[in-house]
DNA sequence: GACAAGATTGACT
DNA sequence: GTCAATCTTGTCC
């Protein structure tokens, strides 16, 4: 364990509410395929509605409530994986959903998997689209984002400033959906819906 | 064992 | 803008 992810460890040992705005920037990194997060959603574990771990844990969200920067993936609708990484200490439930990346390295190797996609701006910007592009399945599920062997890995990010963040409400759920806990970084092309209505008006800049 | 719902995407009108 | 695809998980009987 490196000093950089032991310092990252504890980023991610909070509140995902908390950690999910110092994630953007850090790299997500699948072997020869890399991304920066520019955009990413916090859920709560027992205390959010929307959260798979809402009412305790069961044999697919065991991993969040476990140590924090392990991976959690699930399927969605039947078709597409998402990717979490897990937050809060070990033993809370939480997660921080990877919502957007921008690609940055084996570029090349992404686009077979994305055979759709419009433009590199198309490659990964969304839940189901990012894991797509970095070749992120189900198998990965549980891995740590912080062991340098993982073939999933967290890697931090250059800007140690972090980037100018705007937050919004978050998408594509039923429950507590006025909960603004759904950030992205300000004005990147690879969000994955740019400036929605009301997103950013009454965000929290840092 | 059966059924309903879902943190999405892409095709079609 | 609207809607179907597709399958895993959790809940209920």
């Amino acid at each position: 364990m490196t000093e950089a992810a032991e310092r990252l460890r504890a980023v991610l040992a909070r509140r995902p509410l908390e950690a999910a705005p110092d994630l953007l920037g850090i790299v997500l990194r699948a072997g020869a395929r890399a991304g920066r997060i520019v955009e990413v959603e916090a859920y709560e574990g027992q205390d959010d509605p929307a959260s798979h771990a809402f009412g305790g844990p069961t044999d697919r969200t065991r991993v969040m409530f476990g140590p924090a920067g392990h991976l959690y993936v699930y399927r969605s609708y039947g078709i597409h994986w998402c990717a979490n990484v897990v937050c809060h200490a070990d033993g809370m439930a939480g997660a921080v959903l990877i919502r957007a990346v921008e690609p940055i390295e084996g570029v090349e190797a992404m686009w077979p998997d994305r055979p759709k996609a419009a433009s590199v701006t198309d490659l990964a910007s969304g839940p189901g689209k990012l894991c797509a592009a970095l070749g992120i399945e189900g198998g990965h599920g549980g891995v740590d984002l912080l062991d340098p062997g993982s073939p999933v890995r967290l890697e931090a990010g250059l800007d140690a400033d972090g980037p100018p963040v705007v937050a919004g409400p978050r998408v594509g759920i039923t429950k507590a959906v006025d909960r603004r806990w759904r950030f992205a970084v300000d004005g990147n092309p690879h969000v994955s819906r740019p400036r929605p209505p009301g997103f950013g008006t009454a965000g929290r800049r840092r």
